[in-house]
RNA sequence: UGACCUAUGGUGUAAUGGUAGCACUACUGAUUUUGGUUCAGUCAGUCUAGGUUCGAAUCCUGGUAGGUCAACCA
């Protein structure tokens, strides 16, 4: 059964047999702006895949083009995030490594009578430039000779002139159907501090005079990027064609979307920036540090990549996908714990007062080598709120009054009394235990329902927050309008700080994932049927844990 | 009243002129010390109208729908 290809495995799969290169070399392009998301994820993986698949190399390419937007902080965070991931490039560059190189193919294109400079400001460029119907107008610069050319654009860099004052253009064609033809400025005066070069330039290329001369530089060969950039290629080509240099080629993939999250950089910095979250890595950040934190393995992400595809349509792909990958990953590997997240006292009225029993609980069902450990039990403990209900719909399997329900590991307990405080708000259980159940001890009786516990005496209180679908719901796909979007997250987001834990959580080191047993929660139904549960959304606890043992 | 890109179940993605397949979701059943997991199954698709062909998701033409492009951003 031959395994299907995409349509970039195609092409590279083609161009190797055709002889068209050796080897293969990608490389991943990031503008230090921001910090990288579950989509540059995607692209990610493409490229060092691709590259990995046939035997090629990736470099890691900055494009640091406009320095009033980059940070060296952007560069750091990058380069771990893709280290994380699991991938190694080949070499890292910086385009304004090339800077110089770029200066020098500028000075060519005059000398050919391809580019000019304009002194037309932005807003006459604009009005002249036309629009997608009707074609624009050449400047009155247009025709300047080569060598007031050179000796402007000498002056440019020299730092003769303000910002804006004057630009660099190619001469193409003002008419052309392609906007990105007509006259595209090749440099922009900035007097802008950059973090690499310092204040050694004053002027810099644009994204379409750099871009490709970069992956010529480099010798990439194939240079993949997102679907915007088609219109980009005329001119791509353009520039390797007048300037003569390696033929890198543009290849176009649709980039991705994903239901209920907010993808664009620019929205991401504003809820950093305007504090409706704690920082790129706040858990409900879209970000790969913030999945990270959330309890998303590097594994996980990378099957996820696999699993969307590469196609140049454009998508939306279901959060459901994402979480599918993480459970996939994790139920493997993760250990299980007993953890209740919202705490109702359960007194065993019928189980001696200061006994103390160790039971053998399972470390991860579907891995044996795990290994069982033991979970202490006494007369008061603490079940999930959500797993008591006064009056319960039909369907329901949990505790109600006068009902059965099997304690993860231990006892069938049964519900014998509710205790409420004086506004009606049931606040402990009295129940009796069958002591012919314990668990593993061939008693034959069943019941409906399992639910986990932690024993009182025992268990540790957690003052973290645990991070899970809950906040992943909070990437809505826009941001709402009006400053109530912070309380809006934070209703989202669920605070543990009432939960105990089970006593062996508190020697998990930091850092490793577990998950705790059914992390489920009731949602109405749309059709307003009886609620129907919602279950197991992984829980994961990861640099959270390093805070909760600094805080004791 | 432009150019370019795209169109396959609810969502993605295969099939490259020859049986429309796979995954996620939803639903059903089996197993189950959590309703999770696992296993089995069900629902559900080629935008439209012509044309070429023995045969079209695939090629051609015309429509339609969606996307991209008019930063001195990338």
């Amino acid at each position: 059964m031959e395994e299907s290809l995409n349509f970039l495995e195609e092409i590279i799969e083609a161009d190797l047999a055709a002889g068209k290169h050796k080897s293969i070399l990608t490389r991943f392009p990031p503008e230090p702006n921001g910090y990288l998301h579950i989509g540059h994820a995607k692209s990610i993986c493409l490229n060092f895949g691709l590259a990995k698949k046939y035997g090629g190399k990736t470099n890691l390419r900055f494009d640091d083009t406009n320095p009033v937007k980059e940070d060296t902080e952007y560069v750091d965070s990058i380069k771990e995030d893709i280290q994380w991931l699991g991938f190694q490039w080949a070499n890292e560059f910086y385009a304004s490594d090339y800077f110089e190189q770029l200066y020098d193919w500028a000075c060519l294109l005059i000398k050919k009578s391809l580019a000019y400079v304009d002194d037309q400001t932005q807003e006459e460029i604009r009005l002249t430039r036309g629009t997608v119907t009707n074609p624009g107008k050449d400047s009155p610069f247009r025709n300047r000779s080569v060598e007031e050319n050179l000796d402007l654009f000498a002056r440019m860099r020299a730092g003769e002139f303000k910002d804006g004052d004057k630009v660099l253009r190619a001469k193409i064609d003002m008419a052309h159907t392609n906007m990105l033809m007509r006259d595209p400025i090749l440099y922009r005066i900035l007097h802008a501090h950059h973090h690499r070069t310092g204040d050694k330039w004053c002027i810099y290329p644009m994204y379409d005079y750099a871009h490709g001369q970069s992956d010529s530089i480099e010798k990439i060969t194939h240079s993949i990027c997102t679907l915007e950039f088609d219109v980009h290629r005329p001119l791509y080509d353009w520039f390797i064609e007048k300037l003569e240099i390696f033929p890198s080629h543009q290849y176009e993939f649709a980039r991705l979307n994903l239901t209920y999250t907010v993808m664009s950089k620019r929205k991401l910095l504003e809820l950093v920036k305007n504090n409706y979250v704690s920082a790129w890595d706040d858990p409900r950040m879209p970000t790969i540090c913030g999945l990270r934190r959330r309890g998303y393995t590097p594994e996980s992400i990378r099957l996820f990549a696999e699993k969307v595809g590469v196609a140049k349509r454009d998508n939306v792909i279901d959060l459901s996908l994402l979480e599918w990958c993480v459970r996939e990953d994790l139920n493997k590997r993760a250990r299980r714990y007993l953890a209740v997240l919202n705490p109702l006292k359960v007194v065993i009225t019928n189980y001696p007062e200061g006994q103390t029993e160790e039971l053998e609980a399972v470390n991860n069902p579907e891995d044996e080598s795990a290994g069982k450990r033991k979970i202490p039990f006494s007369r008061e403990i603490y079940i999930e709120h959500d797993d008591f209900m006064e009056n319960p719909p039909k369907k329901y399997f949990r505790l109600s009054p006068g009902s059965e329900v099997r304690l993860k590991y231990a006892y069938i307990i049964k519900c014998e009394e509710v205790i409420k405080d004086a506004l009606g708000n049931v606040t402990e259980l009295r129940c009796t235990y069958d002591p012919e159940t314990r668990s593993g001890g061939g008693s034959t009786k069943q019941v409906k329902g399992t639910i986990h516990w932690v024993s009182a005496a025992h268990a540790v209180p957690a003052a973290v927050r645990l991070f899970d679908r809950l906040f992943t719901e909070a990437y809505m796909d826009d941001i709402p309008e009006g400053k109530d979007y912070k309380d809006y997250l934070n209703s989202l987001s669920l605070q543990l700080s009432k939960a105990y834990l089970e006593p062996e959580l508190a020697n998990v080191q930091a850092g490793t994932n577990v998950q705790f047993e059914r992390m489920g929660y009731f949602v109405p139904d749309k059709d307003s049927k009886p609620e129907k549960p919602v279950f197991n959304r992984t829980v994961t606890l990861k640099d959270t844990w390093a805070k909760m043992a600094a805080k004791q």
